[in-house]
DNA sequence: CCCTCTAGGATTGTCGACAATTTGCGTCTC
DNA sequence: GAGACGCAAATTGTCGACAATCCTAGAGGG
């Protein structure tokens, strides 16, 4: 009666995804990629006919994101896609430097080094290609897919769901101030070294390795603030 | 024309949370309390029935829970309280760890530790009037009152943001299991050396005392794993 | 000329009803 | 008696319309 294990694979359920997921996902992307710059006020009524649905999955779709943080919303005015102040910059990657370290602890000391350190080094080959077709994008694409990767191989679930929030923020950064970017090669060099370092099972090394990373990004995104030094930023607006 | 400044400083507008904010939070309470138990199917109907409201805003708040973790959602089935299963208590102390930690360096490094430690003082002294009472879920709620004051003391959006969840879940461990708690002088002691530390400026001994706070309530609500040794738990089901 | 008040338009918040899908039970067949 | 098929009840998913609220523009008065 069963179908042999092993034939076809890839079969699942028809519509897996709901509506308002499928919204999300796609409102998520243009706001990542700058298409939806900061600010921009978001109707319900124009959306909902752009994507040919009822005002009701769409609101779900959009409470979604204002849990995640990526939309502000103002009631009875409207819903805003946030805009970062400077302060968020520091704030994102020392929330950022505090998952993605017990990321690195739990891949370091999991039993499975070899095999991260072979999906990571995939993601950087990726890092590669965009970097010798000159598309910054990808570049910062793939440079995003290897720390979710790196992430994702924590086996942790709520590394992972804590982590797609801010991701998605770097990325905002990332577009926002595309022009303050590193020579490419040191930005590849940089993860290659932390894959060697995770394949070494060298835990420290990896994890000082993660924290300069960190602080290199935070210093050319919002030059004068610090990770390390541990002062908050010029600019507050976090509380 | 305007109000000097300081007269009437808790005005606020008549109905600053929406309905859908309400509900979320009642749920969340009954959730974190355990009056609604892991498993529980949730009826958009009854639900709605119950809190004299039409189903839209109830969806939301629905959604808002599924997003941040506390409900999940099987589609066209219905709504269910997560359950916990022994992998996600390490999973929880892992993630608060590592946020907790990055809070603490915050903390400490930030320049009011003072102030941060007399409002966690306040907290431990909670503590010591629910021991007192003999009343072991004011314990308990007192004690994540701690720790989500040292978050927040932290000061950064997106640790607060991310915490919020991992302390319900702790609530709902300490719940459910709410047999395995130490000694309460113990217990108040642990926070007490906490914020000595913190008040002394001395980073690394409270990020050792943190490391071991979290270690104990590990191996307390879920003896034979352990956060420091680094193993996944015998029961995976994290992926 | 500036401030205030009012009317208009637009947007969000809420509701009740209809459609699609799933699950469980009853029945029929072998 | 066991398994498969089909139907029906219940639940979620979706929709369109109405009500409440807020911003803006313009007229009126000081």
């Amino acid at each position: 009666m069963a179908l042999p294990p092993g034939m076809l694979p890839e079969i699942e359920p028809v519509s897996r995804e709901s509506t308002a997921a499928v919204i999300a996902r796609q409102l998520r992307d243009a706001i990542m990629t700058g298409a939806l710059p900061p600010g921009t006020q978001l109707g319900e009524t124009e959306l909902a006919s752009r994507f040919q649905v009822s005002r009701g999955p769409l609101r779900e779709a959009m409470q979604h994101l204002v849990s995640e943080g990526l939309l502000r919303s103002e009631r009875h005015r409207g819903l805003f896609v946030i805009d970062l102040e400077p302060g968020d910059v520091y704030d994102i990657y020392a929330a950022r430097s505090a998952i993605e370290r017990a990321a690195m602890i739990r891949a370091v000391r999991g039993g499975e080094r070899d095999r991260i350190a072979d999906v990571l080094e995939r993601t950087v080959a990726e890092m590669a290609t965009a970097a010798s077709e000159d598309d910054p994008s990808a570049l910062s694409t793939a440079d995003l897919r290897f720390h979710e990767a790196l992430i994702n191989a924590s086996g942790s679930k709520r590394l992972v769901r804590m982590a797609r929030t801010l991701l998605i923020e770097t990325r905002m950064c990332l577009t926002a101030l595309q022009s303050t970017y590193q020579r490419v090669e040191e930005r590849v060099e940089e993860h290659t070294k932390l894959i060697q370092a995770l394949r070494d099972g060298d835990e420290e090394t990896a994890l000082a390795l993660l924290d300069s990373h960190m602080e290199d990004a935070v210093q050319r995104l919002a030059p004068g603030t610090s990770l390390i030094e541990g002062h908050a930023p010029p600019v507050p607006g976090n509380g």
